[in-house]
RNA sequence: GGUGCCAUAGCUCAGUUGGUAGAGCAAAGGACUGAAAAUCCUUGUGUCCCUAGUUCGAUUCUCGGUGGCACCA
């Protein structure tokens, strides 16, 4: 039977390291589950792949877009299943990694199908909710779709939005779409997931920061300044930057100054990965391992690959 | 050296007309299916600087001390 390896884990914890070793070894290019870092215009805010690394390992869905693109975790999962799909034709084991939560879960467990939302439904309720506010925009679904509305957050406006915008552009309610089942794969999943102890993840996601400034994100982030509105650019790194540039105070209220921007990433980078944590430790079918320990890892991997 | 002001949660501070206290930020936990590095929810006990006094009772008032800041010498 064929192998998906998927390599998962918080920001900053070495998948990217690892990785290249697996890949090396096993014989297999590596397909990215990273949501930023197929914007081929933010490498070192997202600390992607380098050019170096790509030309050594054949990379997917790693610096594939132009930060005005617009890509889904469902568009992902369509693109990812039909490459790979391809790919098991001339290999028996394949390598995915990244850190994006709902793409980890699309690629080994599918994603319903609902319609992709065009933008002008989302800018009419978006303007919607900007002159009416929540609550009204909330109420409106009690009626449209009561199943959904008993179990959605009500206070969160992404979710509350995007339901309407199902219901008004399909007519059909959004628990319609909603199955919660799980697709099945025609392949074995292998799920390793990486971690260290928080303190030593931390003070690694705190040097990384200063290294991406040597590596050049302030000019990244001049170059990107003018599409600051991008939803592909309200990501850690570049939406503090943009927030210093634009002489906002902090949310202490004091004046921003380029190092309490840089050190406001280092935060945002350190909450971010307790939110993977979170989520990632949910799912009880992922083996974890510290990313140093590469024999236990390839030996478990042998093992489950190599099983039958 | 003198005078004045300040000392409360990790930080910035509010407050208690004397009945042992609360915001913002930080921190931690959680949710999550087409924008997900997004978005949202929950969680606040701390010798109220120290000593003595007044008082049934002091973090709050008084004396003294310590530390900080400002002004005057």
């Amino acid at each position: 039977m064929k192998s998906l390896i998927i390599v998962l884990g918080p920001t900053g914890v070495g998948k990217t390291d690892l990785c290249l070793t697996l890949a090396d070894l096993f014989h297999t290019p590596i397909i990215g589950a990273d949501s930023r870092q197929m914007y081929a215009d933010i490498p070192v805010c997202t600390a992607a792949p380098t050019k170096e690394q790509m030309e050594r390992v054949q990379h997917y869905f790693v610096r594939n877009l132009q930060i005005t693109d617009y890509f889904s975790a469902a568009r992902y999962e369509e693109q990812a299943s039909k490459l790979i799909h391809t790919l098991f034709g001339n290999h028996d084991i394949l390598l995915a990694s990244g850190g994006s939560m709902m793409y980890i879960d699309s690629l080994c467990y599918g994603i319903d199908d609902i319609p992709t939302i065009t933008a002008e439904t989302r800018e009419h309720l978006l303007e919607r909710f900007r002159s009416e506010g929540l609550d009204r925009l909330a109420s409106e679904l009690r009626i449209l779709d009561p199943e959904y509305y008993r179990q959605v957050d009500v206070k969160n406006p992404k979710r509350i939005l995007h339901a309407l915008e199902v219901c008004y552009q399909t007519g059909r309610p959004y628990s319609d779409f909603r199955t919660g089942r799980k697709a099945e794969r025609p392949y074995n999943i292998i799920r390793i997931g990486l971690t260290r102890d928080r303190e030593e993840l931390y003070s690694r996601i705190n040097t990384r920061v200063s290294q991406m400034v040597e590596n050049g994100l302030l000019d990244e982030a001049r170059r990107m300044y003018p599409y600051k509105g991008l939803n592909s650019l309200n990501t850690v790194g570049m939406k503090e930057l943009f927030s210093w540039m634009d002489g906002e105070p902090a949310p202490d209220g004091k004046p921003q100054t380029l190092e309490s921007a840089l050190d406001r990433i280092r935060q945002n980078s350190r909450i971010y990965s307790r939110k993977q944590m979170t989520w990632f430790k949910r799912d009880t079918n992922t083996q974890w391992f510290h990313p140093d320990d590469k024999e236990n890892i390839i030996s478990y991997i042998k093992q489950r690959a190599y099983a039958g």
